[in-house]
DNA sequence: CGGGTGTAAACCATTTTTGTACCAATGGGG
DNA sequence: CCCCATTGGTACAAAAATGGTTTACACCCG
């Protein structure tokens, strides 16, 4: 009884915030996965991939799935398949198809993602009322309580920092804010997410956090846009260690 | 038996752990929280959330609870059921960029370029190289030459500063650019370009863009970013005196 | 009590994935 | 040249997953 109580609980926290993300497997995401990797110059020019039946091993799905996925690859012109020989990978034709978020780098999105957030706190500071610090004042504590959950602690940070971007009073600059979040969420950031966070890393950022949120309070706007640069290097620092 | 047992205690465990504002589960709770997620592009477009049976269970609510949210999520026209299929995020994708720039006032947009031009000239100044240069002052040369026609002006304006963004030879950044270019063209901006463009204010945004070029090849990020304020801070008055 | 909300379980219809079998084309080796 | 292993092309039924629906029950609150 006292253990299923303890279940019970531990389940409830987990499910805290946090909705899984699930498009792996399935003839979508592996669409995705294996456009990706043709894209990124994995599989070599006019080369043959792997055969049908091996694809299908490879990826843990049924070759029906696999062959699915090379027909839209194929409609998407990136692929050509030959009876009794192969499937190849045509490169060069389709060169202005890809996606935004396929091009960018993690390191070119915190390029873009400083300027951005440098002003979303700057207007924070002149903009932001009473309920909106109250909606950030939430947001971080549920943020504070994801010590050491990567998972987590990404979907608690993406909202304290559309709180944040809420707070400005302009929709452009939240519209802008969501469509990074999008490109986020699409790039390569979601494999090394797990790398990067560290519950040491994760404590860090936290602290800055709050330093974050007590100085929009006091309206100090000198003092905000000095921490959130500091918080933005230190999250290119981070990943520069991981990259590199 | 046992399991309404434990759903009685689970219960009132969650309403003793946070007593003011528990409304974390429910379906209130729970659409705000998914809502959330899918604004904050933790779920991207056209991606296919988890099944309502998965979803349920890691939020430890029934399946016709999160039945009832996804319903709402589907009138909000966030979310579109396929039965047999999945559920699958409708929403991003500039499906709304129209809408954003109907809403988006021009000092709302100036203060959205502060922003991202700031950042631009700070990339800039480290990442262009000399073929960027000659681009942006090929287009310089243009835009001096458009002393008092308002229309020519604003186009030859728009190339120059889309040149500066090429120069950071960051996709994203530029990508992100010319979206606020689109929103430039849609806002009530258009009307008063002719009020504002002035002779005299063209000539002085032209002596702004020229020094800001020198600052730039000679590679000063302190009077980059100075210069670029300067001008943002010229255009934002000059917006103000015509609005006012 | 009665209405609103949440839970649990069962069943249906559709879609997707799988498993299997067989065919046709290719290409290399005897 | 023929053989034959490999490859993609096709078809079909079974299995699994998913949303759509209904029903019964428990809980809470006025």
């Amino acid at each position: 009884m006292a253990n299923l109580h303890r279940v019970r609980e531990a389940k409830r926290l987990v499910s805290f915030s946090t909705p899984p993300p699930r498009q792996n497997n399935g003839a979508d995401g592996l669409t995705t996965r294996l456009r990706r990797a043709i894209l990124a110059g994995q599989y070599t020019f006019k080369e043959r991939l792997p055969s049908e039946r091996q694809l299908a091993e490879h990826f843990n799905a049924s070759r029906g799935t696999v062959r699915k996925v090379l027909q839209r690859l194929t409609t998407m012109n990136l692929v050509e398949q030959r009876a009794g020989s192969g499937t190849y990978v045509r490169h060069g034709e389709f060169a202005d198809r890809i996606d935004i978020a396929d091009v960018t780098s993690p390191l070119e999105l915190i390029d873009v993602r400083s300027g951005i957030e440098l002003q979303i706190v700057r207007l924070a500071v002149t903009n932001a009322t009473v309920v909106d610090i109250e909606h950030m004042t939430g947001a971080l504590d549920q943020l504070e309580q994801c010590d050491d959950d990567p998972e987590r602690f990404t979907q608690a940070d993406l909202e304290f920092h559309l709180a944040l971007a809420e707070s400005t009073h302009n929709p452009l600059l939240v519209w802008l804010y969501q469509l990074l979040n999008e490109v986020r969420s699409h790039a390569q950031w979601r494999a090394m997410k797990d790398q990067i966070l560290t519950p040491g890393r994760i404590n860090r950022y936290n602290r800055q956090h709050r330093r974050l949120l007590a100085v929009i309070i006091s309206r100090d706007a000198d003092g905000a846009a000095k921490t959130i640069q500091q918080h933005l290097k230190l999250a290119r620092r981070d990943l520069r260690g991981v990259i590199g």
